[in-house]
DNA sequence: CTCTCCATTTCTGTATACATACTGACCACA
DNA sequence: TGTGGTCAGTATGTATACAGAAATGGAGAG
């Protein structure tokens, strides 16, 4: 099942996703601070490929939304204000909102609605248990992000697929960016049950066609991040559980 | 929206845009066809610089969405269902309305607002000639994107900004896309008067802070161009108008 | 002491050579 | 005649050399 790039991620892999991967976590780590410049040598250095995957890594990586092109060339570190991120959310959480539009519109077969009612299910288990260890957080973790990617692909629509896949390639933007940091937060249970009711519903929604509740309730449950982060910000001490916070800048006080 | 670098295709540009522009006006004029693949070697006779800004220029096309990338290494010109064009005018539409939302619910100063109301006078003395010449089509085309990239811009939201033009890069998804090939049909007037009716509406509900109006407006404007596109279809004799319909490939259920 | 200009140095953009993986055809053998 | 394997041609992935541009630092003049 899994594909042979997979299995051996040290050594049959490219040498630009290497450097890609590299360069990612460096970044992601904190490593690197925003506005930074960041050039071919350094990261060479760091990556210990040549500068032609480095190159091809840092274009990728500008496509993703973590580096910044400099007009004169090369590539800075990215620097996201509190309120970029939450637009962010906004914005996934209206692609998202428009996915599930489309599969209410359009209409789905009760044989591919199951792969989402099966995640449904899993997640109901998860979040039924009253206390709720880090290890079930990271499952959950998984199994919404499985049920984001599912309920987008019922849209059927590659374009918009290819978007929201564009959207939540920023860490903080994707439908599990602060689940984790969610586990340290005393609220964190009730969140889970109104996000599993979000889920419930937009399910519900599809199959009987409805779409514009579908998309509200869709754009609604992206909001949920805005909280978990807005919580996040005030508990700044575990942060280690979400790394990426460190691309967040103060507030411009212009 | 056009960076500075595609400003001036001609002269002093770097290779890498120059093989961009070439490749990208042979892809959109159908001098390749849907699925074919485009060897590097085969993109350095076509452009005439060498192969390490033409890998540049082909990743570029890729993120762009006309390039698709081959498992095996490689790139292949991707095809569109009129369905897909469909969605990605969609897509855009609802984009355009969440930054319209933006806009009005966080408000706009009079003074920022002015750039728009100009741009819709201009438009409006277009629009009031009774029969209008194919010069002033294509000056409708400009302003038209003008008034659009001004309204996206009064989001004041880098990643929503970032992501439309995204979604406008392809010359289908884009607010002018249509436009010329509306020129050919006797619909066109009507149309128009349409469009700047919406246009209207939308700069009233962002100066009265009118954010679900907004967005609604904005969505049901992009709907034109779906309109647009379906006339286009039906008269294909006028197909010069809109090169980029030789990436539309029959629809697949027939 | 500060500002400006020039030289040095480093960086990116580009070209090209080399290695490896893939594709396709042709031949041999069952 | 069909199938499988091998070999050649070709494509991409990678490394590196070179040129031009930009940034940086120092020195000299005001």
């Amino acid at each position: 099942m899994t594909s042979p790039a997979e299995r051996d991620p040290e050594r049959s892999v490219s040498q630009t996703v290497r450097a890609q991967l590299a360069l990612r976590d460096l970044i992601l780590s904190g490593g690197l601070r925003s506005g930074e410049r960041i050039s071919e040598l350094q990261a060479v250095d760091i990556t210990g490929v040549s500068r032609t995957p480095v190159r091809m890594a840092l274009v990728r990586l500008e496509e993703e939304g973590l580096l910044e092109a400099i007009p004169s060339g090369g590539f800075m570190v990215k620097g996201f204000s509190e309120r970029d991120i939450v637009d962010s959310i906004e914005l996934r959480g209206t692609l998202e909102g428009l996915a599930a539009r489309f599969a209410a519109e359009r209409g789905v077969s009760a044989r591919d609605l199951e792969p989402l009612k099966e995640a449904l299910a899993e997640l109901d288990q998860l979040v039924r248990q009253d206390a709720i260890s880090v290890e079930a957080f990271s499952a959950y973790v998984t199994l919404n992000a499985r049920f984001h990617a599912v309920l987008t692909e019922l849209s059927r629509s590659a374009p918009l697929i290819r978007q929201i896949d564009r959207a939540s390639a920023l860490p903080f933007a994707s439908p599990s960016g602060f689940v984790m940091a969610q586990s340290a937060l005393p609220e964190s249970h009730q969140i889970l049950v109104i996000a599993q009711e979000h889920h419930r519903v937009v399910v519900d929604a599809i199959e009987n066609r409805e779409g514009s509740r579908a998309e509200a309730v869709m754009r609604e449950h992206a909001r949920l991040a805005v909280r978990n982060l807005r919580l996040a910000l005030r508990m700044r001490t575990k942060l280690d559980l979400m790394p990426a916070l460190a691309l967040i800048r103060a507030p411009s006080a212009d």
